[in-house]
RNA sequence: GCCCUUGUAGCUCAGCGGUAGAGCACUCCCUUGGUAAGGGAGAGGUCUCGGGUUCAAGUCCCGACGAGGGCACCA
């Protein structure tokens, strides 16, 4: 006899074993069609399998995030349904929910074109159509197995294998396809209709490149057609900001065969990288580190003796000459305890922070090369810490306060945190990593940020915290980071004097801001659309002459503006106004100013923003005013109207 | 590195067996025009590279290299 209490508080009794088909039925008849599954004591639960419990149940329908999942994962389902009718001997893996969607790994002799990936469409659309029941079966371990050897799933037998002795598994049955699953799934296909495949690839088995390649089928799906359209709209926006076609047509950067991988800057390009480049400098002046320059390539010898001849040796250039084997340095930081180790350092010289805009190379794999944002030339704000273990925290401390400033000053709002402790194969005794492990976790506490723990991630050299941003994409980008290192200093042979007069071998933080300027520039462009603030600006201005009369004014308005330290041109073409503030629009600069007979006359300017904004006519002294105040709000997304 | 896709004028793209096409940009001419594209003419490509099939290959096949999307990797 259940007792079903309902998310109101409102109760029903049942005198009979009930499902959640028949409570929402009892409620409704529109709750009962549009119902997809329950959520009874806090666990999810298929509509047709019965109750006899007395038990909190709420209705999951679509407009819930739990329903729009369960969809997400019965269109998986119909991906098998339709795969395995279009191409039987295919073998079915795994098929989970993710963001946005779903996908199925399948094994199949010939690989998927996206010529299947249309007929596997069409093919579900057919199927979907027949409003058919998905059916649910509970059986046990034995009988499932027995199922898919029918059915020869080799891949759900290893699934199988898996799973305790003792448990149920559910069979949910499409017509003649078997598929298992934790579950629940939508009743009947009905429920299924609003989603689109995307996109077919390669995935490992378990995700381990030891293993065979599967082939991924990925799809999105929603809970209506309205949804389905925003979500294929978002993707057309975001194509929109990719940093590498703007980088194109804002003429920033290029990248050609003879280089994968390495960035061609542009002038315009570069003029963002030095704006960065110096205002990162300035802060680590204020912060008392102190700017260094090591060398581009090293004899190998000291990559043996820092361990990446023998870890990363794939992974770096080479080069020789005269006998010597050199390696173009991968990262500054045996370079930088070379400087460190120059002459004898005392406890009261801690803690040495030494930073170097050291570019680095390294032979990335082909296939990981994204534009900017993941490259094999690239230049680090890097600095190394040298201090004692009682000065990791405050550093620490200090170092997140540097980052949240800066990424603050660039309008980031979503910073995700990670921190990476101790991995199986690491040096350094355990007390050590408790004890920097801590240092990271409370000076993080302490700031009272949301992170995520990432167990056995760290650096064999010591744990860490990673700083990363979004790309339009929502894909993740590492950017800035502090390790702390307790191998690499001894490995190198750096010491310091303690108090005790003994030698003391001192604790390396490695830490960089933006990380890699190639994608922290990546991240802006993305982020800002190209329409970076007057700070960041490539051009801050451009003075257009509305006839050739106006052409001098407008020259000598520009060297005045270039003299005072802007980044201003002035554009004399015989074109139309409205050509020439089309085209400057579309390139994102931030202000234009507009001078005909009237300005020049009154010595005036007539200012117009990049958002079309019309600031109105005002002395170039006014202008300069205004400009200055943009320029010196770098924090806003917008510029001054 | 692995799987799928892809590589044609400076850019965006069409052409998909029969001796290269559009729009924009560029050059020249006309136009000197007040806030998101004025008009006309012209120039511009060994169709990424190397093999092969064919009477004939951007067009079909194989390979290399690059790029895009995933996977793996990311000291």
């Amino acid at each position: 006899m259940p007792i079903i209490t309902l998310p109101d508080g409102s109760q029903k009794r049942f005198t009979k074993p009930v499902t959640i088909t028949e409570i929402a039925t009892a409620i409704g008849p529109g709750l009962a069609k549009a119902a997809l599954a329950g959520e009874v004591n806090g666990n999810l639960r298929d509509t047709s399998i019965p109750i006899d419990f007395d038990a909190d149940v709420r209705i999951i329908t679509a407009k819930d995030k739990e329903g729009i999942n369960i969809i997400r994962h019965s269109f998986a389902h119909l991906v098998g349904h339709a795969v395995k009718q279009l191409y039987p001997t295919s073998k079915m893996a795994i098929g989970p929910v993710i963001e946005n969607g779903f996908y199925y790994d399948i094994a199949y002799e010939k690989n998927f074109t996206p010529d299947d990936l249309n007929k596997i469409e069409s093919r579900i659309n057919e199927l979907i159509k027949q409003d058919y029941d998905v059916k649910v079966e509970v059986v046990s371990k034995q009988i499932a197995r027995k199922t898919f050897e029918e059915r020869k799933e080799p891949y759900k037998l290893q699934i199988i294998d898996e799973i305790p002795e003792k448990e149920t598994i559910k069979l949910y049955k499409h017509q003649e396809y078997i598929d298992m699953c934790r579950g629940p799934h939508v009743p009947n296909t009905s429920h299924l209709r609003s989603f689109s495949l995307m996109k077919v690839s390669g995935a490992y088995w378990r995700g381990s490149s030891d293993n065979e390649m599967l082939q991924r089928i990925y799809g999105t799906a929603w809970g209506s057609q309205k949804e389905l359209k925003r979500y294929i709209e978002k993707l057309d926006e975001a194509e929109k900001r990719d940093h590498r076609k703007l980088g194109k047509k804002l003429n920033l950067f290029h990248t050609q065969e003879e280089a994968p991988g390495m960035i061609f800057w542009h002038p315009k390009g570069w003029s963002i990288y030095q704006v960065l480049e110096k205002y990162i400098r300035d802060v680590l002046v204020l912060n008392d580190y102190q700017e260094i320059k090591t060398p581009q390539a090293v004899d190998r010898s000291l990559w043996e003796k820092s361990g990446h001849w023998d870890k990363f040796k794939e992974d770096m250039f080479t080069t020789t000459s005269e006998n010597r084997e050199y390696a173009i340095k991968p990262m500054n930081c045996p370079c930088h305890i070379q400087v460190f180790n120059q002459g004898l350092k005392s406890y009261k010289d801690l803690p040495i922070r030494l930073s170097e805009f050291g570019s680095c190379h390294r032979n990335e794999p082909s296939g990981a090369l994204h534009g900017l944002m993941r490259v094999r030339n690239f230049v680090q704000d890097d600095a190394h810490i040298f201090c004692t273990e009682d000065q990791i925290q405050e550093e620490v401390a200090n170092f997140i306060d540097l980052v949240f400033q800066i990424y603050k000053s660039f309008g980031f709002d979503s910073i995700i945190i990670k921190l990476s402790t101790r991995p199986e194969k690491r040096v350094g005794n355990d007390s050590i990593w408790d004890k920097s492990e801590k240092a990271l976790e409370e000076a993080l506490n302490l700031k009272g940020l949301d992170w995520e723990f990432l167990p056995g991630e760290g650096a064999f050299y010591g744990p860490k915290i990673e700083f990363s941003l979004k790309d339009c994409l929502d894909r993740v980008w590492q950017c800035g980071t502090i390790q702390v290192d307790f191998s690499m200093p001894d490995r190198l042979g750096a010491s310091y004097i303690a108090e005790n007069s003994q030698r003391q071998v001192p604790v390396m933080l490695h830490r960089a801001i933006l990380g890699s300027f190639e994608r922290f520039i990546g991240i802006l462009i993305e982020e800002f659309e190209g329409k970076f603030p007057p700070w960041l600006a490539p051009i801050q201005v451009v003075i257009i002459g509305i006839t050739d009369r106006n052409s001098e004014t407008c020259i000598n308005l520009s060297t005045s503006l270039i003299n005072k330290g802007f980044r201003a041109i002035s554009d004399t073409r015989n074109e139309k106004v409205g050509y020439k503030i089309r085209e400057h629009t579309l390139q994102r600069i931030p202000y234009l100013l507009i001078i005909g007979d009237k300005e020049q006359e009154s010595k005036t300017v007539s200012v117009r923003t990049m958002e079309s904004k019309d600031l109105g006519v005002m002395t170039l002294a006014n202008f300069e005013k205004l400009l200055n105040e943009a320029i010196n709000q770098k924090a806003t997304k917008k510029i001054i109207q």
